[in-house]
DNA sequence: CCGATACCAACGAACGTTCGTTGGGGTTAC
DNA sequence: GTAACCCCAACGAACGTTCGTTGGTATCGG
């Protein structure tokens, strides 16, 4: 009864966490096993190559902003509302998943040129929402009219997707008050 | 003849051609060695490890982005144009340094945790100035009085250390538009 | 008893690095 | 002017280690 059976979630929830600290190249398949408490051999008992377990974590990652995007869009409501929404969603999906998102953002380009290519059509299909929301409210009034949808969608995940690199749970912002702050820093740009 | 020699100079920019591209932990010493037209071991001749030449094109990256933001801070006026001087610098910087910025930005972490803590300082000193140029601003009436300084330069500078993750010099917006759209943004979502 | 989990030993390749050596180009001493 | 000297850049082999991965075997819960 010494250690608890690890299971192949373990395995892709540690590896995210390594990828996502240390990045894919700077982590081996023995230190990941050390997480977990077994021989770097012993994860061939659950997981085809190293490579798989970057596909699933990005892979992950991919379906968690994609599914956050639908979510906020199903809403409903005017472009400006929307898009506050698309904010909050992209924020819960970074803190609430910080390994899958860091990896997701920093080590998909570590992939075999076919998966990279996936996540690329992933990213911008997720891009294009952002996209057709910022379009929609410069469309009836609800954003300026000098405002580049293409532009504006850019610097906003770029803010949406830097915060990884600094946010910390402890700090002095919670997760209310970074949306209501990046909600307005947006909107104010572009409004 | 057939040859050119290598200086050190060279040896240390295609390493950040290549840290930049696949990352530190994604380059060998040999793959160095071969865009160089040289063995592996050759580049002994020129330095003393592999880290050594991360350790080199990390700090060259910390002082370009120091020394731009004295020199926009040099030339005086208002907060609001300070800030934007900023930015422009910020700008020139990561285009004309490409692999130098892509390498500061996403490969410091690589280092060992003493010279991480150096690059954090400089990281931090260059945060400071633009701190200082928006809190003169939001003081004197050229910023809203509701922007906190901290929060608008991480996003500011999110903006910013994003550009080398999708701009293509060959793309449709070219460098002073992309200025004046980032110096716009910024500050139309500060003032 | 069977399937899942893990260990263990080992493989071949690649890693960063060291070593002794070499060839060419200056510089210097005669 | 040339021979002796040194230095720089690079070679090629080898070092010890780590890499991702494999195959065979043991353990253990359902």
């Amino acid at each position: 009864m010494v250690g608890v059976r690890n299971t192949r979630s373990d395995v892709v929830a540690a590896a995210g966490r390594l990828f996502a600290e240390q990045g894919y190249h700077g982590t081996s398949m023995r230190e990941l096993g050390r997480e977990l408490g077994l021989l770097g051999s012993s994860l061939y008992s659950h997981v085809d190559s190293k490579q798989d377990l970057l596909v699933e974590v990005v892979a992950e990652g991919a379906r968690l902003f994609e599914a956050a995007a639908q979510t906020a869009l199903s809403a409903g409501g005017r472009p400006s509302e929307q898009l506050r929404r698309l904010i909050a969603g992209h924020v819960a999906v970074v803190l609430d998943n910080l390994d899958v998102a860091r990896t997701f953002l920093n080590e998909a380009r570590m992939l075999d040129s076919r998966h990279r290519a996936q996540v690329l059509e992933a990213r911008d299909r997720y891009e294009a929402v952002f996209r057709s929301v910022v379009a929609a409210g410069v469309e009836d009034g609800d954003f300026r009219e000098d405002v580049d949808p293409k532009v504006a969608t850019i610097f906003a995940l770029s803010i949406l997707n830097a915060i990884e690199r600094w946010f910390r749970a402890d700090g002095a912002l919670n997760r209310d008050d970074l949306v209501d702050e990046l909600a307005h820093f947006v909107l104010s740009g572009i409004s």
